[in-house]
DNA sequence: TGTAAAGTTAACGAATAATGGAACAAAAGA
DNA sequence: TCTTTTGTTCCATTATTCGTTAACTTTACA
């Protein structure tokens, strides 16, 4: 069920968890949408690798509450804050690609 | 000169700007220079599609300081105002790759 | 050259992310 | 079930972005 490794846009990732909707309803939702799946990228990357939330907050300098938090889409995080979690936190290499 | 649309982790607009350098001095300024990074892609973008920084201020209710400072790397910025400019802004699509 | 357009920087409040702690809820294991 | 671990939510405080204006600098071009 967890993917090891990925390229997932927005998109797929509304795709993915709330299905073919229109574009007025998408674009309500979106930004939130958006950091929901940011989260959810962390969350199954910080499984892949056994970490626990705490784990990752202490790898990273911060708590597991902050850690939970944007996981779950409640926070418009910093890309400091992105590329913490991702680099520092879980040795990943985060891309952009824009197009 | 201007790259049209392209895929760039930070570790090549690090190696494009300061060139090769030692992994301590690196871990130095990564940060700074990942932000730069980022504002160096939104510039790109921005001269691609031909437009001044007001305009694209204008387009993303803000101003053309905030866009100046977001290109020179001076701010961090939040998720939601990458998605803002890149998107609303600049209609372009912006997607993560984690590897 | 001179003038206007475009871009940069500083400074300021307002809004909000980041942080830490604690209490609570859910999941996992014995 | 009971216990422990893991994860979530709430609160208060601090730090920083965001929005904005104004002044300054640089660039473009007649």
């Amino acid at each position: 069920m967890e993917k090891s490794s990925s390229t997932t846009t927005f998109e797929q990732h509304l795709e993915k968890r709330y299905g073919q909707v229109g574009e007025e309803k998408r674009m309500a939702f979106e930004a939130k949408a958006k950091a929901f799946a940011i989260g959810e990228l962390i969350k199954e990357e910080r499984r892949l690798s056994n970490m626990t939330q705490e784990q990752l907050a202490t790898k990273t300098g911060t708590k597991k509450s902050f850690i939970s938090r944007i996981e779950n889409g409640k926070s418009d995080i910093q890309l400091s804050t992105l590329y913490r979690i991702l680099e520092l936190g879980l040795g990943k290499k985060i891309s952009f690609t824009i197009e």
